[in-house]
DNA sequence: TTGATGCCATACATTTATGTATACCATCTG
DNA sequence: CAGATGGTATACATAAATGTATGGCATCAA
């Protein structure tokens, strides 16, 4: 049918429009014409022979096959990005951008403070970090590091495990003021108020086959959002889970059941190929030296 | 720097040129001139501000930034040839091209009889057959299915066990003739020529685990061609592993030493966003009963 | 309703990218 | 050495992609 490979850029016009839900923002974010960006969709519908988007009322809707393409279009557009920062920069010099995927608490919390040593260090290193709590993919080139909490699978990926932070469940001072402290798991299901996430994320999965008696706990407060959760810990809201390392930091919160402790264990992976490249090397290296300073916090907690 | 974004075309471009060794001969590859190739490649300097070739005797050599760069611009064509695949064929029509990974053994013996019966049945269907022993990643979208020798330890990956496929040391009748059979290991290693691999694959390093008094034998024929070391073996050149299904087909084979065996586990794998595709579908259904009924020779085997 | 806004489609102008032709330089071969 | 082959670089012509301008059609708010 289609003779002729069409170009790469229509991938990337199509990404764009998919993206922005119509023709003239997809132009206006691609520095490009409406009409243009239309013959370009227009041009990659016939290659592929295939509608991508429904011309109708309430604007562009992309058509099933479109949605079926997306994944392969994003892949090209994290893949061209990737290798832009990795051209970017002298061999030798540490510049150019590093991007980090990190969980949503060790991103906000754990990660920032890292990363200004590191670039107090190096001025030209530009970093991107991206907190998020899906993961990742570093084959696929989205990110050039990433803290993981499972151990990495793929190989052709450099891993070093840090260590294994631990989580204890934490209420802030005004609560316990308030309700006290549970002192049984029954206590805690039956009288108090717990928050927690809204998904069945793998982290809670652990939880429950470690603790089974937690097992049907309501939550009074739900977010899949883990700063919403830690504010409204700090709020006062509820009890819940916090990483002990982070919590001595903060003098206002109180361990309550001690016994009860999960630990998840933290990795630092990049892709091999990258190894050899300043930037993120000495990234790598100081994630795995601030980490490891990090969770130092978490053996030497006292208990409640 | 670069201020704007270059064009995905000219990553193309680049890895046709890198592949091609010369303007001219990407220039042929692609349909266009070799003016326009220059271009491209003086513009995506232009744009991540490295020399990509040096212009010098001898033709276009890569700097160290180009070979950088190139694992990425594979997956960026490896990713729009996937693009392809998935976007033709229409959604509930068997039809379209689907790409199978392969070890050399299985996918130039084994694999042909399979999907002739499955073209048979589906004459629309378009089958790329990549035997190679090489591991392609399914996450990078070499190929859409693969037929792979270890358990797949990546996410997103739909896979199937299908079974344990033993290998066991044969001859040809001829050899046996002239040479006799070897009685025990030690004759095997005095007395015997072996056919073996080049490199020290995955596949030796297991039988060496398990028959570790194989160590230091030595081979009189190498190649890393499977086939031309099957061929090898059926030439009464000398004493091979070969699968024992396949040696059960042709009556001239001798097993010898059958005390010795090895097994390899065999996985059919396809990225799980495949699984709504038909033509993966089929094809991924049909690999699993036709390898199935491939293996079932295994466990008959007659011993020597 | 009316005007404003935002979108897509079309016709036309123009810039940009590409192709053609050619000169020049290597290497290999007889 | 001469000629053939295969490569790159440059100047110029051409074709192709892009931009501009405009019209039509929705939705939304006054």
């Amino acid at each position: 049918m289609a003779s002729t490979e069409p170009s790469w850029d229509f991938y990337r016009t199509f990404l764009t429009v998919l993206e922005h839900g119509s023709l003239s923002a997809a132009a206006r974010e691609l520095g490009l014409t409406q009409p243009t960006v239309g013959r370009h969709i227009d041009a990659l519908e016939q290659s592929v022979g295939a509608e991508l988007f429904t011309r109708s009322q309430q604007g562009l809707l992309p058509t099933d096959a479109a949605l079926v393409l997306k994944p392969y279009a994003e892949t090209l557009a994290s893949t061209t990005a990737a290798l832009l920062r990795a051209a970017s920069g002298s061999r030798d010099k540490v510049s150019g951008t590093v991007r980090i995927s990190a969980s949503e608490v060790i991103g906000t919390e754990v990660l920032p403070s890292i990363l200004a040593t590191l670039q107090a260090r190096y001025p030209d290193l530009v970093v991107e970090l991206s907190p998020s709590d899906t993961v990742e993919d570093l084959l696929q080139r989205e990110a050039d590091i990433a803290v993981r909490m499972v151990a990495p699978a793929q190989e052709a990926l450099l891993a070093r495990h840090i260590a294994t932070i631990n989580l204890g469940l934490y209420a802030h001072r005004s609560y316990v003021e308030r309700h006290g402290k549970p002192e049984t798991i029954e206590d805690l299901r039956r009288r108090h108020k717990m928050i927690g996430f809204d998904r069945q994320t793998a982290y809670i999965r652990t939880m429950l086959k470690r603790y089974p008696m937690l097992d049907g706990v309501s939550f009074s407060f739900r977010s899949d959002h883990s700063t919403a959760l830690h504010n409204a810990l700090r709020a006062g809201i509820g009890i819940g889970f916090y990483q002990t390392p982070l919590a001595r930091r903060d003098a206002s919160l109180v361990r309550v059941l001690p016994e009860i402790e999960l630990s998840i264990e933290t990795w630092i992976v990049m892709h091999e190929n990258l190894k050899t490249s300043p930037r993120c090397r000495v990234t790598f290296d100081a994630l795995v030296a601030g980490l490891l300073d990090y969770i130092k916090g978490n053996d030497t907690e006292e208990r409640s």
